[in-house]
RNA sequence: GGGCGUUUAGCUCAGCUGGUUCAGAGCAUCUGCCUUACAAGCAGAGGGUCGGCGGUUCGAAUCCGUCAACGCCCACCA
């Protein structure tokens, strides 16, 4: 048989995939067996597949398909997101390049192109993901925005509004002048910026003199109404009952007193401007102030700010930086390190700024999201996260819920003619409410208007595990009964507040239980300098060319091979190397295997009876190993133990054991029990690597149509008999021993030798050591032959007897350091028993060990000094 | 300004409740091999006073304190 001396994934994979989905393997539905569910993260429906998308899927299908061999019912559910602001600005940038303005169009009009672009790019993200080999459930697919899904976020937020925790008001919000829309304070990324301090002069009213104030927003003293000082500043005290005023405005405004003011910044003086900071904003509330708001929503200069209107907010700050010098109204201007917020979606800088929004009190939903994870119902891994989830809980503000964008869920919310709205899942339910409302029963649907707004792209995926199964619109159907609470889920921790936490809260609120049992962070897949991969560094890898490069296999490993659970990922294209290397590894252990021809006229040679007993220790001792793993989530542990048992103890020990010579037959028996033992690693192989694994076991015996490897059983546990493991660790070390030899003594394998024993030996293992060395005999001795090069295994002297060819003198050194070695450890034993308070004080177990060595050490040390003098002679 | 985490071989990391699975793994490096499964490989080898200092203990990579570096999260000082 002819098979090629290279693996080559792109022949294969393809064709396993569509060969699952002929069968149907990745579909679930409910029946009797344990369920085992995840939903994805829904990825950006227009986005596209990244490194993190590969780790975070990879992570998922690797549970999934384990779960599926486990036997239990696997269920993972795709879906992508509708991401509101980004697919909207996405839309709005691709209509821009057709010369057509958002602002020119009708919100039916656009949602039309929205729906448009959706079509077109939509869901390319999850036809990337099959490339990877994810075992996803691909007729639940989802999205955000289809029809189950928007009613359930209808049906969620009017449930909200009657239990009063919906509330609408003029708050102070982050605002984004590019996307021109509220956000949630989660969506705001403060950023360390290097900008200016100015100190600019306020004329005190009815005395000769300023007061200074430092401010790093010289272009909102237009929306000054206050000047605040702290009372129990000594140096401002003349400024009490006074008032000032504003640079250039020519405005008089009160000076206020509030301890809110830090003495120590600047001159003391704040400037308020309620209409454009947090802060100011409170002290306005506090103090009664008037609000100017002097921005449009763009960000540019309004007619309310009497100057520069129409100016964008940074060209005045240059603009009016001038403007004060030139009147004689700036002090002075210092550099300044300070902190600005961003937009998470479009990085522009937000501006504070008053608006009417929606917004949900978060008091209730945290509460009952807190203990769970705190207790560990849903467990977190690494732990770690549940401190930084108990302080945003404990901490928590309102959610600005609305968006001033029209890609999204419409607020349900209806404006009667004559002022006052009603919430209501439909235009017709708005309209009776309405009715009553108003007393008016000859109100139509055309008197209403319902709100413009739409809701956060979150409001929508924190329902995500309750509403892919419908819970939300149809409680207790057959199949959110059955898969719900989902099993894990796989996230990164930049989005523990945006969706994990708040899938949590409606987890509790919508179904009184846990959404997960647990989560797994992934870390962020960084390049290998340890920089965040992006678009503007070039360092991000295209994940379709890796595959195309490495095999979906050999990705797959690669990432795993650097990623231990909530750690950075530092990825590096050779661990896909590694990745494929191994896929040519295994590929070639078949091919020997399968190379063999069978001769059931021969018996079972002793090599290879002791070969199969080992390696069947070998392999439960793996399998144990990997579901410990597993239980704690230790993926890449899991898949280094897979690794290391099939290319060190099956490949490098095991058929190197029971290889027959070349050309030669092998027993029935043997070859059996290595396809067996072939079949077992690759079941525990298979979801790490997928296609190669199914490859070869459709190739290691004949099977049906419509078998595969991904609904096979995954090996189950076995007692470990760890005294005989043991005993074929000492072999090892034996055949290393000679090994050695042969390669100082450059001793080609084809020549025979012989190998004396001087001591104990356990004589079971006589043939594999024979024949993993080429011995012609293993014997024991009472004392080595003369000229013989010999080494210790634990305090067994083991010689190869070499006649004329040993170097009398290279052998004397190094024996002589090996005893120098020897004697320093035995003193250093010596010295620990020789101490009175370590032999009084400690356990007795642990001076048995000791004694131990002593006896060790001597043994060797013995052995050593005869081998010296016999060498001497 | 608070909180959390990390620091162990050249790189990436394991080392749970302190004592022969305690100094480990994979990769990389070095040496020798094209030995008919695999050079994308085989056989061997080297490499760390476990971030610094101090303490507890018979005994510390492991516990405590402290300092340092790095990372992350949170926070309204203009």
């Amino acid at each position: 048989m002819e098979i090629a001396s290279k693996y080559n994934p792109a022949e294969v994979e393809g064709k396993w995939y569509q060969y699952w989905l002929d069968n149907g393997f990745f579909k679930s539905k409910p029946d009797g067996r344990e369920p085992y569910t995840i939903v994805i993260p829904p990825p950006n429906v227009t986005g596209v597949l990244h490194m993190g998308h590969m780790l975070n899927n990879t992570i998922q299908d690797i549970l999934v398909r384990r779960a599926r061999m486990m036997g239990k019912n696997a269920c993972w559910v795709p879906g992508t997101d509708h991401a509101s602001i980004a697919t909207e600005a996405k839309v709005v940038n691709r209509l821009s390049e057709q010369g057509i303005k958002k602002t020119d169009l009708t919100r039916d009009e656009f949602l039309r192109h929205a729906w448009e672009w959706k079509e077109e790019h939509g869901g390319i993200i999850l036809k990337q993901l099959r490339k990877l080999g994810a075992s996803c459930d691909w007729d639940r697919t989802a999205f955000t925005m289809d029809e189950k899904r928007s009613e359930s976020v209808i049906k969620v937020f009017v449930d909200l509004y009657k239990k009063g925790l919906i509330y609408r008001g003029v708050r102070m919000v982050n605002w984004d002048p590019k996307a021109l829309t509220a956000l949630s304070d989660e969506e705001v990324i403060y950023k360390e910026e290097h900008s200016k301090l100015y100190y600019l002069r306020y004329k005190i009213v009815g005395e000769e003199g300023y007061a200074i104030v430092a401010t790093t927003r010289p272009e909102t003293i237009m929306g000054d109404t206050a000047m605040c000082i702290n009372p129990n500043d000594p140096k401002n005290q003349h400024l009490k009952g006074k008032k000032v005023i504003v640079p250039l405005v020519g405005r008089e405004i009160p000076v206020i007193e509030d301890d809110y003011v830090d003495i120590e910044f600047g001159t003391g003086c704040l400037k308020v401007t309620p209409a454009h900071d947090v802060n100011d904003y409170m002290l306005g509330e506090k103090y009664n102030l008037p609000s100017i708001d002097i921005f449009n929503d763009n960000g540019t200069l309004s007619e309310a700010a009497g100057l520069y209107v129409g100016m964008d907010r940074f060209d005045v700050r240059k603009q009016i930086e001038e403007d004060l010098r030139n009147a004689g109204l700036l002090e002075k201007v210092e550099a300044y390190e300070n902190k600005v917020g961003y937009s998470e979606r479009t990085n522009v800088p937000i501006e504070p700024k008053l608006s009417m929004q929606w917004f949900l009190k978060m008091e209730h939903l945290a509460r009952i999201a807190l203990e769970p994870v705190m207790k560990d119902d849903i467990k977190f891994y690494p732990p770690k996260f549940k401190n930084t989830y108990r302080h945003w809980m404990e901490n928590i503000k309102d959610w600005c819920i609305s968006r001033q964008l029209w890609w999204g869920h419409r607020i349900p919310a209806y404006f009667l003619p004559e002022g006052g709205y009603v919430v209501a899942e439909t235009e017709e339910k708005a309209l009776e409410l309405a009715r009553e409302k108003s007393g008016n029963l000859s109100l139509t649907k055309a008197d209403l208007r319902q709100d413009e707004d739409v809701l956060d792209t979150w409001f929508s995926s924190w329902l995500w595990p309750i509403s892919l199964f419908d819970g939300i619109n149809d409680p207790d159907n057959e199949e959110i009964s059955y898969y719900y609470p989902t099993s894990d889920l796989v996230t990164g921790p930049d989005i523990i507040f945006f969706w994990v936490a708040r899938m949590i809260m409606a987890g509790y609120e919508y179904k009184g239980k846990m959404p997960f049992k647990n989560v797994y962070f992934t870390g962020i897949v960084r390049d290998k300098l340890g920089r965040k991969m992006s678009k503007s560094l070039g360092n991000s890898p295209d994940p379709l060319r890796l595959i195309e490069q490495y095999g979906a296999d050999g990705v797959r490993m690669g990432l795993m091979l650097a990623a231990p659970a909530g750690n950075d990922i530092p990825f590096d294209e050779a661990l896909c190397e590694q990745g494929r290397n191994f896929n040519n590894k295994i590929w070639n252990a078949f091919r020997l295997v399968k190379g063999w021809t069978v001769d059931e006229a021969i018996a079972c040679p002793e090599a290879s009876a002791i070969a199969m007993k080992w390696f069947k220790m070998r392999l439960d001792k793996t399998i144990a190993e990997v579901d410990d793993s597993f239980s704690k989530y230790r993926l890449s542990e899991a898949m280094m133990a897979v690794y290391k048992l099939f290319w060190d103890e099956f490949s490098s020990w095991y058929l190197e054991m029971v290889k027959p010579g070349y050309q030669q037959p092998i027993d029935k028996v043997t070859y059996e029990a290595t396809l067996g033992f072939f079949d077992s690693l690759l079941r525990l192989l298979h979801p790490f690597m997928p296609f190669i694994t199914e490859e070869l076991w459709q190739a290691l015996e004949p099977r049906k149509e419509g078998e595969s490897l991904m609904v096979a059983r995954m090996p189950e546990v076995a007692v470990v008999d760890n005294t005989y493991l043991d005993a074929f660790e000492i072999v090892k070390e034996i055949v290393g021993g000679v090994r050695t030899i042969r390669l100082q003594k450059i001793i080609p394998n084809r020549d025979a030798l012989e190998l004396q024993v001087v001591g104990d030996h356990d004589e079971t293992f006589n043939a594999v050591i024979a024949k993993m060395c080429n011995l012609s005999s293993v014997s024991k001795v009472a004392e080595k032959a003369a000229g013989a090069v010999s080494f210790l295994v634990r305090t067994t002297e083991f010689a190869v007897p070499l006649g004329n060819m040993i170097n009398v003198e290279e052998e004397l050194a190094k024996l002589q350091e090996e005893l120098k070695y020897q004697k320093g450890f035995l003193a250093s034993v010596m010295k620990k028993l020789g101490n009175e308070n370590f032999v009084s004080k400690a356990p007795a177990k642990v001076i048995e060990m000791e004694k131990k060595k002593q006896a060790d050490a001597e043994l060797k040390i013995k052995s050593i000094e005869e081998s010296i003098s016999a060498l001497a002679k």
